[in-house]
Formats: structure tokens, sequence, C-alpha cells
DNA sequence: CGGCTTGTTGAAGAGTTTCAAGCTTAGTGG
DNA sequence: CCACTAAGCTTGAAACTCTTCAACAAGCCG
């Protein structure tokens, strides 16, 4: 545990901010750098496993991922429970119930989990002040809209196989474009539990199909990480289509 | 076919909308009217059937649909299709496909229906010259998402019946909001095909669990008519909170 | 009338869930 | 250092929900 193995405690300054440099994001002028550098109010910092929005009460912040992995779910009064989204770093928190009639889900943090901290008071100012960076939040909604798409896709339509197919092709390329991976493949600490949640299947049926694919060769998920060894076969599987993709807006 | 029982043929002024005079819009000052009056750029009539976006290809028009029935939908290239959500009166059309790279769902009537139409390529001076206008978009994207979310939830987790009770008081309510009712319950010109494709069930099953629920008195539909018998007892089978609803921005 | 779409029903089969148990690993405290 | 616990993963078997196949009925329109 040195010190210095850690990413900075604290961004100080948004201009300094080491996701920024990401080709994954899209560069920002000097105004709106400043401004989003006034809105931010501090951090929030998470354990791996803790509630970081309740799912049935507004808090009054909005959030960024900064580092670590989340997950927004919504559930039924007997426990059951449905996992809408991963959240990775850039990602935008609280929009939807910002403007949802109540309470609408709740995000919990997957690992330990840092956030910028912006107050939900400020955001309208943003738009008044810089469309441009409203313009951006819009494009950050469609974008998660874009993905809970395609899982109500997988989860209505695809087969136990084809679901995790696409999921794990989906995971691992948001992973690696943020930088999260290395010659043991993409950090991956999702639990087959969170798979099950997620895709509207039980665990033991999880368990049986992960390791169907695995034993065909098809990927291996090991030590925290998940190793892709026949993407090509993967993607046929999940009927998935790579797209070049847009450098993201960053809040 | 008396040309006097249809709508006004084309509102040839927003600020005489009708759609505006239902309480579930939110009202908008005059300025924000005048430019959504001169960024609309005519209407676009559909038959029942017609496809209004095509899932592979960007168009280059946002919509509100003005009046009539729609859906978004996704398919997989084997012909499986999961429908995303039911548009109806009101709902902006395109605004994930604007941010998405590349094409994303596609949208087909399910009535005739009249849309406002407006050109992609102003989206961003709407922004910059009404940024509330701005606001109200992200609000309305926000507040589809809620509705995917949800419908999430239930295809993952909930049973057929559950599901069907919950699509069933949604619909019922948002057409109801719309003073799309008289006597004889909602206007509800839904295939039972389109209740299978929206919950990820197969026709048969579906069939024969809408006619369970409905030989328990729980609800019935004929004549293109939705009428909830017993909404109490659907609400506790889907598990449905009833909340108070904030008014919806209209663009 | 014939053809098409939508709804209805029975029966067989498959995919998935549930139940139950054991295994591995990491952490904890005696 | 080792017993103990907790969390996650693994596996087999039985049960069930839902799908698929197949056929027919009802309504609508040319």
């Amino acid at each position: 545990m040195e010190p210095t193995a850690l990413p900075p405690p604290s961004p100080p300054e948004c201009q300094n901010c080491p996701l920024r440099e990401l080709h994954a994001f899209a560069p920002v002028d000097e105004a709106e750098l400043r401004f989003i550098e006034a809105y931010r109010s501090g951090m929030g910092v998470f354990e791996a496993g803790q509630t970081i929005l309740p799912e049935h009460a507004t808090g009054e912040w909005l959030y960024t991922v900064y580092e670590g992995w989340a997950f927004r779910f919504k559930s039924l009064s007997d426990g059951r429970r449905q996992i809408l989204n991963f959240l990775l770093p850039g990602d935008f928190i609280g929009l939807q119930e910002q403007f949802a009639d109540g309470a609408s889900h709740g995000v919990e943090a997957l690992t330990p989990v840092r956030l910028c901290r912006f107050p939900k008071m400020g955001l309208w100012s943003l738009y008044r002040e810089f469309p441009s960076l409203g313009y951006d939040v819009t494009w950050l909604a469609a974008r998660e809209e874009n993905i809970i798409d395609e899982t109500l896709l997988s989860v209505g339509r695809r087969s136990a196989a084809e679901r995790i197919a696409m999921l794990l092709i989906h995971l691992y390329r948001r992973a690696e474009r943020l930088g999260m991976h290395d010659e043991a493949g993409v950090v991956f600490p999702v639990s087959q539990q969170h798979i099950a949640d997620a895709l509207g299947l039980s665990l033991v049926h999880t368990n049986k199909t992960l390791r169907r694919l695995q034993k065909l060769g098809l990927h291996d998920v090991a030590d925290g990480r998940l190793r892709l060894h026949n993407p090509r076969a993967l993607e046929r599987l999940a009927d998935y289509a790579d797209r070049p993709l847009r450098r993201i807006p960053l809040i």
C-alpha cells in the first residue's frame, strides 16, 4: 500500500484530471473547464458494497465517477433485484433521478469508488451559463439510454448464453477504452451474482452458462480480470456489431 | 371519413396546439413558444404500420408525437424483436439516435400518426438560444430512461403475469393522462403481438396470461379499448406504486 | 366468397429456476 | 498456526415457467 501507487487522492483541479487525458473523452475548452471546476463541490468516497444513492430517497448531489466501478439498480418489494447498468469512470450519476417523479433507482459501489460531486441545484445554471455543457449532459443521458436499450434487447430476446456473451464484450470494450487493461485482460470486479442480476438470470444458470462458454475457449475470468480469447466467436454469438465510437463528453 | 371528424390537419401555430391545453404538459413562456414554432419544420404523417425511423439509418429529423401511437424497437439479425417503449402524444423521437454511435433503434407507427418535425441541425441552437428548452430536452430524455428502467426491471425480474399487469397499468395511466379515454376505457391500439414483443414473451404465452387476468376480472380489452376493472389488484400483482406526476415539458 | 390479420387453445418440449449440497479462498480470532 | 466463518463459485437433480408447434375461430376487406 505505498501511497505513490494510488492515483492522486483527490484531483485538485479539473485541469489536471487524468481522465481527460484519455482519448475516450472529448476535449473541452478553457472556459468550460473552469466552470466545471467551480461547479464541482468536492469528492465522494465509497467502499465496495456501499450505497451511493439509496433506492428510495432523493439526494442533493449529482456525481461523475472518477475512479472505480458502480451499478444502478431497481428492485421489487420482495427483494428481486435488477441491475440496470454498470457505471465506470466518466459516467454521470443522478440525472434520471433529477427529473424523475419521486425516487427511481439505487446506485451501489462495486469496488472502492471516488466521485466528483456536483450540487443538483447548480444544474440549471450550467444550462444557462454554458449551453454547450447542457448539450453534453443530454448527450450523456442519451448515451446511457442507448446502453439500456441494448440491455433490454438482451434480457427480452437473447438466450442466456447470448446475453452473457453480450455483457462480456460490452464491459470489456468499455473498460479497455478507459485504459483499464494489461496483458492479463481488463479489470473485472463483477461477481456472477452481479451478472445474473444484470441479465435477468438465476445465479445457478449464470454459473453454468459462464462455465460452458469458458470451456469452449471463448473467455476467461480469473483474479478480477476478464480476458476474451475469441472475441469474434463472442460477437457472433451475441449478434454484436462493433461500431466506431465517438468521444464522450466528460462533466 | 368526414374531414371534420379529424383533429385539425396541421396545427398552424404552436400557440394553438391542443396538446398544450392538457394539464399533463408544463406551460412555456411566450418567447420559448415562438422559438419552438420557428424551429418546427412542418409535420410528418404516417399510416399504421409504417416505419417512422428505420432501424439502421440515421435521419435528419427529430419529432414530437402530435397524434397517434408509435413504438421504438430494436431487433437481432435473425428477426427477434424487442419493443423498447411506446410513444404517445408529447413524446420526443430521435434523441438517442442523435447522440448514438451509429444507428440505434427503429420507430414504427402503431396507429395513424402525425408528428411535429424539427431539423436535427437546429438542436444545438436550441440549447444556445434557449437553455431552458435544452433543459427540457434533457428532462424528456431522463423521463424516457426512467420508463425503460422500469421495463427492464419487468422483463428481467417479473413473471409473465406481473409484466402484463405492469404494462396495462402503465399504458392506461399514460393514455388516461392525455385524455384518451371515455366510459369505455382508454384507447388501446396495442395487439397481443406488440405486448409480447414489449415484454420479452412469446405470443402464445402472452395470450394465455392476458386471458387468465381477464377471466380473473382484472381487466378487459375490447374494440381497441382497455378497461381496468380492478386496478388495485393489478397494482398489487405488478408491485406498482402510483406516484404523483410532474407536468411534462412539451417541445 | 377467399385471403389476411388477430386472437384462441391444447399438447409437447426446451430453457431456466429452484433446491440442495459441497468446494475453494480469504479473512479472523483463539 | 489452525479452526472457524463468510463469500463466491460449482455441480446434480427435480420442478416449473415459458416456448414452440399445430390447428382453428373470428373479424375485416377487397
